[in-house]
DNA sequence: GTTACTTTTGAAGGTCTCCATAATTAGTAA
DNA sequence: TTACTAATTATGGAGACCTTCAAAAGTAAC
């Protein structure tokens, strides 16, 4: 059933026309009063008012005209992208990242922090603190200035932002990272999944821009998922989905296990640091090594294929650390999928690289504005940061 | 990203608060303008205005007004839900069914025609012709006067309405189905996975209803499903998601095979019919019953598992034939999803029976109309059916 | 049967938002 | 300085909504 729009009043269709006019702007450069009204599809003197409306809300700005036209010199109006301010934080094994971007999704200053794979709970929430606090400082923002924040970390995060389980860091199960993080910044607090957040990353910035229904394999130490449905991110009932990995014949558990047995690489390597020399080696030809990597596809692509039979994506992405290895990756995955699969999606390599967690936080701090700032059920309110 | 609304002049508000009071009225008993009123948040004179412009156009109907109470009689108001009709098309093996329903879902006629489960293209289309004939009499209705339809069937289906791969049937493949019902009926004639079809039909009046992320298992002769997510039908990019039959490992392909070697049928017994035997000696305590019973459960959950990994539903819902016997079958595949997955969702049984594909035609004819006919981007015109 | 009470109906007046059209203004180009 | 161009400003009108109040049509009580 298709959401219902509830009617009202005269006040209401001034709240849709203004959202016309934002929305047409967003995003863009200046327009002058005849552009926006030909893409609204008002008539002028209506979007002069709708114009002065959000001028006097602080929404719109005016700008200097261009010079060098005929006719009389019209004003040009922007959206003020800088009336607020989101944050996206990305708390990884190695490494914690923190961008501010603006409304329109710039960003406008990075953060980021090494931090030991060993770190315990303090001392990586004292890390994510200071991240959070220079970035601030270095976009000239406090934390009164930020109207929504996302944290990405590893692990199952419920709907309050409590990280539920952490297979990989033991200690990180518990922790309330939404309460944590919101000591520091306005407006609400939302915590996702990294691997859902690189998904995201990728159909905003990505390789999956087009695409409405997306598989995103974050293949690395560890193995995930972030699946894109209908254009939104899927996360399940109960914040769940893209467990698949968990199925021991899908092969995810054991296929890190391929690259462990690696005998190539110099003694004393850490195990971690094993796929590296893996990936090499299949890239200089050596023939065990690509056999290793095509049996570490194979498993990779039995999960990836179970995800792509149920959905019928139109895009499978290959993200995570791996991800740097597709020259040597890509085609043996590609053959295993295409064996197992009624329709053989689009197989591609993420360009985002390691940013794309911080990114997909940024974007769903921007979705979560877009709902409540831009809805047509609330219309456009002036611009002050939402209450959590 | 929410779908924008265009925003527009003064008829656009009358629009959306036209399809406010049709939408307050719709699948309930006749209102009087006072709790319309209050209902829609419209003033009284503002909701007489529109009443009387849909009861011009004829959506609305005025009926007796309720006797014995207190003040002046209120005039009431219904939903004209019989202005216009929708067909619901289920073309099994062994059975062809067609229901014809009001703009309400009321069902206003069934036909029921078996089919030899060996009939041919031509008998088989032929068989459907004669059952929508019968049920477009039976409902007192001509081909001119239905708005939309849906046809069920087995197999991949593309966006035209053509089969594009049967097993079951390899005679199927390549009938454009839409072409050939839409020879009988007015309005727009959709063509859609008889699992998926099913699925739809638990979300609307079976056992689904309040769960917006439903995995429905179809366990039959075939094994299928039909995916729920976010409330809405999931078909993929190309309209082959739910095949995950398709891998080997998930084990829909061998699940049969269990039932298949049953000896405790009698002699000459129809391959087809022995699931009926093996379930009815389980359910009498057969021990050999009980255990082929619990091999087709585990391989029934093996993909089952995948898919409850994958999206994490809030129910799982156990149709089909087989669906019959959930007395001797839902716990034993109960325990094998319990082990497998990491969040457990209700698994229930379907109640609606071999309906639930027509059932579940009709409802996403009704959806087709809802977009089209009562859409906040068109509002609601005079009802008159839809063009192709 | 009349009167009082209750609730709906119908009408009037006002406000808001939009549109179309015409007159004015501020530039560039000759 | 004059013609041209395109945006701005002003005016009048229509549609849809709201609030308020008197009239109408019933039931309940006497």
């Amino acid at each position: 059933m298709t959401e219902q729009l509830a009617g009202g009043d005269l006040s209401r269709l001034r709240q849709l026309n203004a959202l016309a006019v934002v929305h047409v702007l967003r995003g863009r450069e200046a327009l002058t009063l005849t552009e926006l009204s030909r893409d609204t599809g008002l008539s002028r003197p209506s979007t002069e008012d709708v114009v002065q409306q959000l001028q006097e809300q602080g929404w719109l700005e005016e700008v200097q005209p261009a010079p060098g036209v005929m006719g009389r010199p019209a004003r040009r109006y922007r959206f003020r992208a800088d009336a607020g301010h989101v944050l996206g934080v990305d708390i990884g094994g190695h490494t914690i990242r923190v961008m501010a971007a603006d409304l329109d999704g710039q960003v406008k200053h990075t953060v980021r922090t090494p931090v030991a794979i060993t770190a315990g709970r303090a001392d990586r929430l004292g890390a994510v603190d200071a991240a959070v606090g220079e970035c601030l400082a270095g976009a000239g923002l406090s934390g009164a200035d930020v109207w929504a924040t996302t944290v990405g970390t590893s692990g199952l995060v419920d709907a309050s932002g409590r990280v539920v389980l952490s297979v990989a860091f033991p200690e990180w199960t518990g922790v309330h990272l939404a309460q944590h993080v919101g000591r520091l910044v306005g407006g609400t607090v939302l915590v996702e999944n990294d691997s859902r957040l690189a998904a995201l990353a990728e159909t905003w910035r990505g390789v999956a821009r087009y695409a409405q229904h997306v598989v995103y394999l974050l293949a690395g130490l560890r193995t995930g998922t972030g699946l894109i449905i209908d254009g939104r991110l899927h996360r399940g009932f109960a914040q769940a989905a893209g467990e698949i990995g968990a199925l021991p014949e899908l092969g995810w558990i054991r296929a890190q296990e391929h690259l462990r047995g690696w005998t190539g690489a110099p003694a004393g390597t850490d195990p971690d640091d094993l796929a590296g020399y893996v990936f090499a080696a299949a890239r200089d030809g050596d023939r065990r090594a690509v056999a290793v990597v095509r049996r570490y596809a194979r498993d990779l692509a039995l999960g990836a294929s179970a995800l792509v039979l149920a959905l019928d994506p139109q895009l499978v992405v290959l993200g995570g650390g791996f991800s740097r290895s597709a020259d040597v990756l890509l085609e043996p995955l590609r053959r295993e999928i295409e064996k197992r699969c009624v329709r053989i999606p689009e197989i591609v390599t993420s360009t985002l690289g390691d940013e794309s967690v911080a990114l997909g936080a940024v974007k769903l701090s921007l979705e979560h504005l877009q709902e409540h700032l831009f809805d047509a059920r609330t219309g456009v309110a002036a611009p002050v940061r939402p209450g959590r």
